[in-house]
DNA sequence: GCCAACGTTGGC
DNA sequence: GCCAACGTTGGC
């Protein structure tokens, strides 16, 4: 494996931008796990512990995240795959406990107390994008061409450039001038229809 | 260290 | 549900 170093900061705020995947629809695995996390989870819980992630660069991701960095908050597995939110890192990396519990379908059994394989990070609500950012409109703009989402699929936690972070705010202004016109569709239900 | 087999992700 | 992409595993 490749050892990663972070992205650097934007220096106008100080912190580095993320990007991680949740399955919004209701998937069980095995016996009885609930896989899916949809960003609304977040508005009843005061924060999550993002653990599962089970490949190594997407741990290194994790490892290098910092207190008061923001994730994009990306929908998969759904009908309308795209971004729909920004969270926000509230604990740094610590060890992911679902590594050593049995029966647990991330359980590890070459894991260790002492040297833990798994991280995770904690991350809160900040808020969700007035309108949901489409893969299909992310791919189709030439400012993100070499966004770790568009040229690494299935990595399910990547950096994001600052340049690139700013970019998806500036399409989330475009895109919901472009809603107020030709969308009847309150916004608080955009995310439940699609 | 190579690489075939296998498993997983996630768009479609 | 299919399957391409790609990461991981393990035999050699």
């Amino acid at each position: 494996m490749t050892k990663t170093l972070p992205h650097s900061v934007d220096p106008q705020t100080g912190k580095r931008y993320w990007l991680i995947k949740s399955e919004p629809l209701s998937r069980i695995e095995g016996k009885d796990q609930e896989v899916a996390y949809p960003l609304s989870n977040l508005l009843t819980n005061s924060f999550t512990t993002w653990d599962g992630v089970r490949n190594h660069e997407a741990k290194n991701h994790m490892l290098n995240m910092s207190l008061g960095d923001y994730c994009l908050f990306y929908h998969s597995n759904c009908p309308h795959p795209g971004i729909v939110g920004i969270v926000e890192v509230c604990k740094e990396a610590h060890p992911d406990h679902s590594q050593w519990e049995l029966g647990n379908k991330y359980v590890d059994p070459k894991s260790s107390h002492d040297s833990p394989r798994w991280w995770c990070v904690d991350v809160k609500f900040n808020r969700r994008l007035k309108s949901k950012l489409t893969l299909d409109i992310l791919r189709a703009d030439p400012e993100l061409a070499e966004m770790a989402l568009v040229k690494r699929g299935r990595l399910s936690v990547t950096p994001v450039r600052t340049e690139e972070f700013l970019r998806v705010l500036q399409m989330e202004k475009e895109s919901a001038l472009k809603d107020d016109l030709d969308c009847e569709i309150p916004r608080d239900l955009i995310d439940i229809v699609s």
